[in-house]
DNA sequence: CAATTAGTACTGACTAGTTAGTCCTAATTT
DNA sequence: AAATTAGGACTAACTAGTCAGTACTAATTG
C-alpha cells in the first residue's frame, strides 16, 4: 500500500517535469514520451489532461511569463520604493544569480524559445513578442524615471536604451551559455550601468 | 537524358541544402532524410561522403565560419584602409543587409546554433565559443583603434565594449526575429554607435 | 433511500509515421 | 583501377497521438 497516493497529481507533475525539459531541451526535441517517462504519468492520462504537446508547452509558456512578471520583474524594474538606479541594478543581480545557480547551462528560456519557434509557429511568436515589449516598456519607464530624478544622462533615449538593455541582455545569456561563463553577463551589466549615468 | 547531370555534385548539393535547412530549422529538427529528398541524393551516397548527420553539421559549421571571418569581419571591422568609426558602420550595415534580405527570419546562424547545442555537445560549443571570441577580438581592435584616432570617446573600456556589442548584436537579431522587424538592429546600431562617441 | 447519471482521473494496447544509420549489389564516371 | 552514384531493403528505436474501457466520487432522480 502507499503506492496510489498520485492521485490528482498527474497533471501537475507534467507541468513540473515538461518545465524543465523544455527549459534544458526545447520545445521540438522534449518528447512526450520523455515528459512521460520522468513524470510517471500514463500516455493516456497525458492527452486526458493536454489536449497536445503544443497545448501544454503554450501553458507553460504563459506560466512562465506570468510568473516573470510578478516576481522578477515586478520586484525588480518596478518597484517603486527604490531608486530607478537600484532598480535596475537590483534587476541584473537576480538575473545574474538566476544564471549563476543554473552554472549557465539552459539560458533563457524565453530567448531559447523565441528562437526556436518565432518563426515556425505564430501562437509561440506572439506571445514571446507582446511579452519582450512589455518587459522593454517597463525597463524604459525605470529609465525615464532615472533621468527625471538625475540617476541617468538626460541625453539618452529612454525607449533606445530599453531595447537596448533588452537586446544586450538576451545576447549576454546566449553568451554566458555558451562560453560557460558569467562574466558577458556580469561585465555587460557593469558597462550598461555605467553608460547610463554621468562620467 | 539531361536529367542526370548530378554527377560528382552530390556532395556539394548536400551542403548546400543542409546549410539553408540547418539555418532555417536548427540542427536537431533537420532530419537527414528531408536533406536527402530536397537534394536529390541517395541515403547511400550520403552515408559515402559524411560519416553521420553530426559530421555534416560540424562541417557546414566551419565552413560558414570561415566564410563569416573571410567576408564580412575582415573586410568591415578588420579593413584598416578605412576609419575606425567607418569599419563599425560598415559592419552593421552589412549584418541588417543580411537580416532585411532575409525578412527577419532565421536569424543568426550561430547564436541560433549556440542556443541549440552548447549544452548538449561540446564539439559545437568549442568552435562556437573560440569563434565568438574572435569575433569579440576584432571588435575590440576596431575601439581600440578607434579611440587612438579619436573617433571614439577614451573614457571607455575596449573589452568591456567588444563584449557588451556582440551581446547586443546577436540579442537584436533574436529580438528582429521575434518582433519581426529589423528595428532591434537598427536602433541597436545607433545607440550603439552614438555611446561610442563624444557627447 | 436506492438507483441512476455525470464528471473526473486514469490505464493499457494500439496506430501510423519518422528517426539515424547499415548493408549490399550494380552501374557509372574520371 | 579508383572514386562516385543509384537503388533498395532493412533495423531498432522513437514520434505524437488515439481509443475503448475502468475506477471512483458526487449530484440527481424515482
Amino acid at each position: 500500500m502507499g503506492d496510489k497516493i498520485k492521485v490528482r497529481k498527474s497533471k501537475e507533475k507534467v507541468i513540473e517535469v515538461a518545465t524543465g525539459l523544455f527549459h534544458r531541451k526545447g520545445y521540438q526535441p522534449t518528447s512526450v514520451d520523455e515528459i512521460l517517462e520522468r513524470s510517471g504519468v500514463k500516455k493516456s492520462t497525458f492527452y486526458y489532461h493536454f489536449k497536445s504537446k503544443e497545448e501544454l508547452a503554450l501553458k507553460i509558456l504563459d506560466m512562465r511569463i506570468e510568473e516573470f512578471e510578478s516576481d522578477v520583474i515586478s520586484k525588480t524594474l518596478c518597484e517603486t520604493s527604490i531608486s530607478p538606479k537600484n532598480r535596475l541594478h537590483k534587476f541584473y543581480e537576480r538575473v545574474k544569480a538566476f544564471h549563476q545557480s543554473l552554472k549557465c547551462y539552459e539560458g533563457c528560456p524565453f530567448g531559447n524559445l523565441a528562437i526556436e519557434m518565432s518563426d515556425i509557429n505564430e501562437k509561440f511568436r506572439t506571445r514571446l513578442s507582446a511579452f519582450f515589449k512589455r518587459w522593454e516598456e517597463a525597463i524604459e519607464s525605470c529609465i525615464r524615471e532615472g533621468i527625471e530624478n538625475g540617476d541617468f544622462r538626460s541625453d539618452i533615449n529612454p525607449t533606445l536604451a530599453a531595447g537596448l538593455i533588452l537586446s544586450q541582455l538576451e545576447g549576454a545569456i546566449m553568451m554566458a551559455k555558451t562560453y560557460k561563463t558569467l562574466d558577458p553577463l556580469a561585465n555587460g551589466a557593469q558597462t550598461v550601468l555605467k553608460l547610463l549615468q554621468l562620467a
